[in-house]
DNA sequence: TTGACAACATACCCGATAGTATGTTCATCA
DNA sequence: TGATGAACATACTATCGGGTATGTTGTCAA
């Protein structure tokens, strides 16, 4: 096997432990789920989680890392537009509220990390790697923040409180991590629907006081 | 001591233990948390809380069903009231928001509580008393959900689907039980000024066509 | 061909914790 | 006044789970 060809394996066996992690994590939250539950997940054992990841923290700290890197990457194709804030957000908010959607195991762990972080709960291990992971989710929170900032100078939007409206806000776009669970024959336009309207509840609750078009 | 001294002994100090329990789930989740911190949260040890609880689940169950409770007293006095459906869902969205702020913790285990249940966590003991408290939950929400419902043929509310701008109106009206954390100096004023940019948002989220009044 | 190492599996250790069994204290009541 | 039981505290057990130490297998480089 060539070097590279086992690089490529050994990301993917990582990967693969990843994605089972998130599911985890995900089903039972972060206490409650063990390594040898992530192991049986892959039909592995332990041995092979601990091969590539330090410890359970470390674990979770890594699914938590690649689910913002996931969100950054979606929203990285939009950052070089330009226009009216408010329909630079309408992009913004559809692709996150997607990510929200497609990969919502690993936005599930995202929102886990920072309630812990909140109540400081993640055993205090490697405080500064994790406090790292907190600083990019608040940098992640901070391109809407100053979408609906310059929105509503722009006078698009209209709400008393930044700090509380960018909450609200992304309390209603993140919902879906809480309640979406795909459906059998669900379709694509299934999935439009549902991310329109999330996005229009958001837009309406920011003051918007146009309607939302749907175009692009 | 009379009979009915010492049972309010035996209340207030189930009540006693059973807010200690709201505070450290809220604070560490259910798994994290060890009736040991329970007990040390009150100066005390586990005798008295198994005296008192049969179990950790139990326990669990009865912080709830409580937190539930106390939703579902709020909420009577408005119970009888009657005229538009969207003037009476601003009354019931503002105790509501107001009660997430008040008993944050109790709630926070119910949202807790809800979740486990859709994941299948709670360790499956006495399911069937656990479905009570489900289906409990679930008949709050209809109160609601039949709310907008109304005012959405009333022509006051504009949503396509009614499940999803239930979660939609739900999600926003919960959310301070996720960020509000009381500040030093905050008077009653500053309260009802979060409570009232809340049930705006989410007023607004719900298609609402006319401005949200102050009155009673 | 062989040594070395990556990528695991297996076996084990130990601390934490749910639950239990057994005191202990104090008020009430016969 | 002595017995009884509620309301705890204390001491103990058993299990589960994070972490480690040690095998095992296949691959590659020399």
């Amino acid at each position: 096997m060539s070097p590279d060809v086992r690089e490529r394996t050994v990301d993917s066996s990582r990967s693969a432990i990843l994605e089972a992690a998130a599911r985890c994590f995900h089903e039972r939250g972060y206490a409650a789920t063990s390594i040898d539950d992530v192991a049986r997940a892959l039909n592995s054992t332990k041995g092979r989680i601990y091969h590539h990841f330090e410890s359970k923290a470390d674990l979770f700290a890594d699914v938590f890392r690649t689910g913002m890197e996931m969100n950054y990457a979606a929203l990285e194709p939009l950052r070089k537009l330009d226009g009216p804030a408010d329909r630079r957000w309408v992009l913004f908010a559809r692709v996150h509220v997607n990510q929200m959607i497609a990969t919502r195991a690993f936005q599930r762990v995202v929102w886990m990390g920072v309630e812990m972080h909140q109540t400081g709960a993640p055993t205090r291990e490697q405080t500064s790697r994790y406090e790292d992971l907190i600083e990019t989710r608040s940098r992640y929170g901070d391109i809407f923040r100053e979408l609906i900032s310059k929105a509503r100078d722009e006078g698009r939007f209209h709400f008393p409180n930044l700090s509380i409206a960018n909450q609200l806000m992304f309390m209603t776009l993140n919902s879906p991590i809480f309640w979406y669970s795909p459906r059998t024959g669900e379709t694509r336009a299934d999935i439009e629907d549902l991310i329109a309207q999330v996005v229009t509840c958001a837009w309406r609750g920011l003051g918007a006081t146009e309607g939302l078009k749907n175009d692009a």
